[in-house]
DNA sequence: TTCAACTTTGTACCGGTTACAAAATTGAAA
DNA sequence: TTTCAATTTTGTAACCGGTACAAAGTTGAA
């Protein structure tokens, strides 16, 4: 698997010892985290993180296009390494968020009614299967 | 149609002078709003009209059943009437927000991957048909 | 070794939203 | 019609995710 510094570099980005711990975080726990999850995960490494570095940090990864911004369903932006097309689930009693792979190419590149997509985003919400196993 | 108030009596909402115009607006602007944009539409009518009326008001709609409640791409909640099965297209240049009539019904009371799906909502974007002419 | 460029940090600020208590309004009982 | 408790509205302060900005720290090439 690639460095996390091989990744920077090839993105031209300085790998500081604080932006390899975040994208070493990003590749590691696939949890769609907000950049306050971000902080209070690396905060006891890294006793003198700034929530500012983290926010510039994700600002920087998502334009070089290392990671994708989401907006979900709440009002909050999370991020994601993973970019191999896929949807979102989120359970809402768990409040966990799945990825789950299924693709809807038919709108790449479409025209739809006329409007010309350039981004799908499909939200599903529910109870997830863990979540159901208790309920009974 | 249905009177504002005798959809709001039907829902056990009394149907104050301020809780008629801010449902009477949503029936009429399917623009997917913000609170505060409704708040500016309205304000000028009634001058006394205060912001935490709008997000009292709005909260008692979307709990009462006669809204729902989008977090569609930016962090700001919108707020329609419509509740028709439909989904949603986001012009990355006007911005406008379009009502699409695409169901994706396969989804609903389904299990997928084992997770039972309660809502779906499927966000476009892109350029809209409008903006596309302008463009050339 | 030097120094300009880059990166990180802390603080103040912003905008959407919520908490809360006071004031105004409502409507049903007396 | 009057009364009064319940409901609704209002204004203010606070909250929270995020951004602006300037000072401090770090880096790396000359
Ligand atoms: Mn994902
Ligand atoms: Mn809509
Ligand atoms: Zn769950
Ligand atoms: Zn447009």
């Amino acid at each position: 698997m690639k460095s996390i510094i091989e990744i920077l570099k090839e993105h031209d980005i300085a790998p500081s010892m604080q932006r390899v711990k975040i994208l070493e975080y990003l590749r590691n726990y696939k949890t769609h985290p907000t950049a306050d999850m971000i902080y209070q995960a690396l905060v006891d490494d890294i006793p003198t993180l700034s929530k500012t570095t983290v926010y510039n940090t994700l600002k920087t990864f998502t334009e070089k296009g290392i990671l994708l911004a989401l907006s979900l369903f709440e009002n909050e932006v999370r991020y994601e390494y993973n970019k191999d097309p896929h949807i979102h689930f989120k359970c809402m009693k768990c409040n966990k968020i799945y990825d789950l792979n299924h693709s809807f190419d038919h709108y790449n590149d479409n025209l739809v009614d006329g409007h010309k997509i350039l981004e799908h985003h499909v939200n599903l919400k529910g109870i997830c299967k863990d979540c159901l196993k208790v309920e009974n």
